[in-house]
DNA sequence: AGCACGCCGACT
DNA sequence: GTCGGCGTGCTC
């Protein structure tokens, strides 16, 4: 501590100075103080506000975060704030303590982390929105002669004398720009605005939407609703098609009648026009719906009436976890196991754990729904952290499907469909029914191979092999997009190439000549890229119209199809031996969830999954006696490997165009952390990263592993200053990663 | 991240 | 002679 902060303190005799502490929004490691803004006291600083600054050479915005009496630094280096931006904090005291919390665990610098809890409007320094009003004609209005000089206030003026009143969200679909017309009417007095009165609807007690929930919806809804005046984790484990979300809804609707607000954070693929619409439907209140899809001005409306109580529930994907409430009283996230949780850049925060954290910080119930809960949420229950609350059965007692392994050694196959697939398909597109094929590969085929010399069309940019499109006659690179034609013979001997392997267009493709006159669609990333297009799709399969569907993961979650009788796994093989020790769980959940899509109303649903591996433990475990046993044995087998939940994984990742450059500062990164911890951390690496080229760029990683989570975060925060301050991260691009979920 | 400072190559 | 390349350092 320099001594000259305390004397230059006391210096100003009577006036202990002021100093702000700010989350700068710049990506730096550090917060930065301040001094007090000049015209005394004009606002009553607190936590949560946000101020405009000088920073370096120009102005920014940063987040007070805390007032203090000194500074490490003398005060004659401080600058004084510019100006107080908002009257009331952006952040309540939870939210400010759940982002410092996030600062302090993911190792994030501050600014950033303050920066992407806000919306993107609101990063900067304009001001926070008011409440929209509602203008109608005053009396003076009512009576005016027509405005002859100014046709657009005349206009305006009629809408309001028609309409009665019109408020400020609807007014920009009417009459565009409607606001200087608008002021100069106010000024000539002939129209007023009022504030909206509309406070959070009070639903009846006994709501008519209320349908009959199943004994074991009942007893969740129960159990859970008995959690509701303190902080409680309920892992609730519904089979697929169980009806959580009816579980959902119900608790929602007990809270609204209570005034209180619910969040509801879905995955992005989960957040569909279906489940908003089903949400409206069946709740009283406004609801507050925040996806990527939204302009920033639709963010920030969704999340003003959030903050402001309006919106009685708050339904969005990963970001919509800082979404501030005013009287929050419940956080459900359905489908926790899903890795869109975790933000894959920048500030690398899990929503799913964050959401665990804030209502912990309310005082208030969580519910994590899914059914295929990640293994960590289990330990969790376990050890007790987490009450578990299952829903076994589908209602209407529709059977779970049966599952089959379909070994790819023993039978012949066509186009990766074994015999006793294709067998299946008839006898169940014979009998009415409709079929899903799964195969987690676009595109025609994944490789392009020469048959006399063995050459390969690999990405010039990427450690990977170029994709067949066949529509439209190109090569493409999955992971950096990069595209050329395919060649007509190979470049190194000028023979024949030919496709080799299956992807979703070529199984579709060959089911159309197998199965003439049943329709096929097929739903990938390729097939729905055009807006509306996934509709229609869903539509082809619903109605009838088309009986087998062929796609990629798009399907395992979010859509229905209740004549589906047959779901095929064409190939589960990538994940049972995949880069990292998640796999496995990855392939469980998948087969599950896609699986669930199977014999959804009256037909027993059957199951098939086409694997070389036939007799691997794992998928026997799953196919034998479901998700949670399986779940119960690759738990064992992480604690015997000393893997998550079993310890505690942090990884440094680094990128160069030269692969030298990354692994040196790997290396400099490496013997930094040997100074700083002791022997319950274990250092991996560096290691060249699973895919070690992508787009150009060499990438590697290095591994930290700690069987105690505090011995982790003693070491990550020390060890990150050091980082930057290594001559060798110049050449890299560095960044750390805490709980990794995945290992690339 | 921006932004300025600073020290070496090809140009009007 | 200078315009400008991007390596280095700093931001309360």
């Amino acid at each position: 501590m320099p001594t000259s902060t305390i004397q230059s303190a006391k210096a100003i005799p009577g006036n202990i100075p002021l100093i702000l502490r700010v989350a700068v929004n710049a990506p730096l490691n550090r917060y930065f103080d301040y001094l007090r803004p000049d015209g005394l006291q004009s606002k009553r600083l607190r936590p949560g506000m946000r101020l405009k600054i000088p920073f370096g050479r120009g102005e920014t915005m940063g987040v007070l975060l805390e007032t203090t009496a000194s500074s490490e630094l003398p005060l004659s280096r401080l600058k004084r704030v510019i100006a107080v931006i908002d009257d009331e904090p952006v952040f309540d005291e939870v939210l400010m303590k759940l982002l410092t919390w996030s600062v302090d665990y993911f190792h994030h610098p501050p600014g950033e982390v303050f920066a992407t809890a806000l919306p993107a409007l609101l990063r900067g320094s304009r001001p926070l929105p008011s409440a929209p009003e509602q203008w109608r004609a005053t009396s003076l209005g009512q009576a005016a002669e027509p405005l002859r000089r100014a046709p657009r206030q005349q206009a305006l003026l009629e809408l309001l004398r028609e309409r009665g009143s019109l408020s400020e969200s609807e007014l920009p679909g009417l009459f565009s720009g409607w606001r200087p017309s608008m002021r100069a009417l106010h000024e000539k007095l002939l129209v007023e605005h009022s504030a909206i009165e509309r406070g959070p609807a009070m639903p009846s007690p006994e709501s008519p939407n209320d349908i009959s929930l199943t004994g074991p919806q009942q007893k969740a809804v129960a159990e859970i609703g008995a959690r509701h005046d303190h902080f409680a984790t309920t892992l609730l484990f519904g089979v697929t098609g169980s009806g959580k979300t009816e579980v959902y809804l119900s608790l929602i609707r007990r809270l609204l009648a209570k005034g209180q607000q619910a969040m509801v954070l879905v995955p992005e693929i989960g957040l569909t026009p279906q489940l908003i619409q089903r949400f409206r439907e069946r709740l009283p209140g406004q609801l507050a719906v925040l996806h990527s899809g939204l302009s920033d001005g639709q963010r920030l409306e969704a999340w003003r009436m959030a903050r402001s109580g309006e919106a009685s529930i708050v339904l969005g994907t990963r970001s919509a976890v800082f979404t501030p409430m005013s009287r929050p009283g419940l956080i459900i996230v359905d489908e926790e196991h899903d890795s869109s949780f975790k933000q894959q850049d920048g500030f690398r925060y899990s929503a799913r754990d964050l959401a665990v954290v804030r209502a912990r910080l309310h005082g208030i119930p969580i519910v994590l729904g899914s059914a295929t809960p990640s293994l960590e949420s289990f330990h969790n229950v376990e050890t007790g952290r987490y009450h578990v609350c299952e829903l076994p059965e589908r209602p209407g007692n529709v059977a779970q499907p049966s599952m089959r392994i379909v070994d790819l050694g023993a039978h012949r196959s066509d186009h990766g469909l074994a015999t006793p697939s294709l067998m299946a398909m008839h006898a169940h597109l014979d009998r009415g029914g409709q079929v899903l094929l799964f195969l987690n590969r676009r595109g025609f085929a994944p490789t392009l191979f020469c048959t006399e010399c063995g050459w390969i069309a690999g990405c010039g940019r990427c450690d990977a092999r170029m994709t067949v499109h066949a529509s439209d006659s190109q090569l493409r690179c999955h992971h950096c997009d990069q595209r050329c034609a395919i060649p007509d013979h190979c470049p190194q001997c000028q023979e024949q190439l030919i496709p080799i392997g299956q992807g979703t267009q070529r199984v579709e493709e060959f089911l159309r000549k197998q199965f003439p006159g049943v329709g096929v669609t097929r739903i990938d990333r390729d097939s729905t890229r055009r807006k509306g297009s996934l509709p229609d799709k869903l539509d082809e399969v619903r109605s009838g119209r088309s009986r087998i569907l062929v796609g990629t993961q798009m399907l395992a979650k979010g859509h229905d199809f209740p004549d589906i009788s047959l779901v095929i796994i064409m190939d589960a093989d990538q994940g049972l031996f995949g880069t990292d020790f998640r796999s496995s769980e990855k392939l469980a959940q998948i087969v599950t969830q896609v699986a669930g899509r199977a014999g959804r109303a009256q037909r027993p649903g059957e199951v098939l999954i086409q694997t070389r591996f036939a007799e691997h433990p794992l998928l026997i475990d799953l196919i034998r006696d479901g998700y949670a046993a399986f779940a119960n044995d690759a738990l064992a087998e992480r604690r015997e490997a000393g893997w998550p939940p079993y310890s505690h994984l942090a990884l440094l990742r680094a990128e160069s165009p030269s692969q030298e450059d990354a692994r040196i500062f790997l290396e400099a990164a490496r013997r930094e952390a040997e100074k700083i911890c002791g022997d319950e951390t274990c250092l991996l690496g560096p290691a060249p990263a699973p895919m070690e080229k992508r787009a150009g760029h060499f990438r590697a990683q290095l591994l930290l592993q700690a069987s105690q989570r505090s011995n982790l975060r003693k070491l990550l925060g020390p060890w990150i200053s050091k980082l930057e301050n290594l001559p060798q991260r110049r050449k890299v691009r560095w960044s750390l990663d805490v709980d990794p979920v995945d290992l690339f």
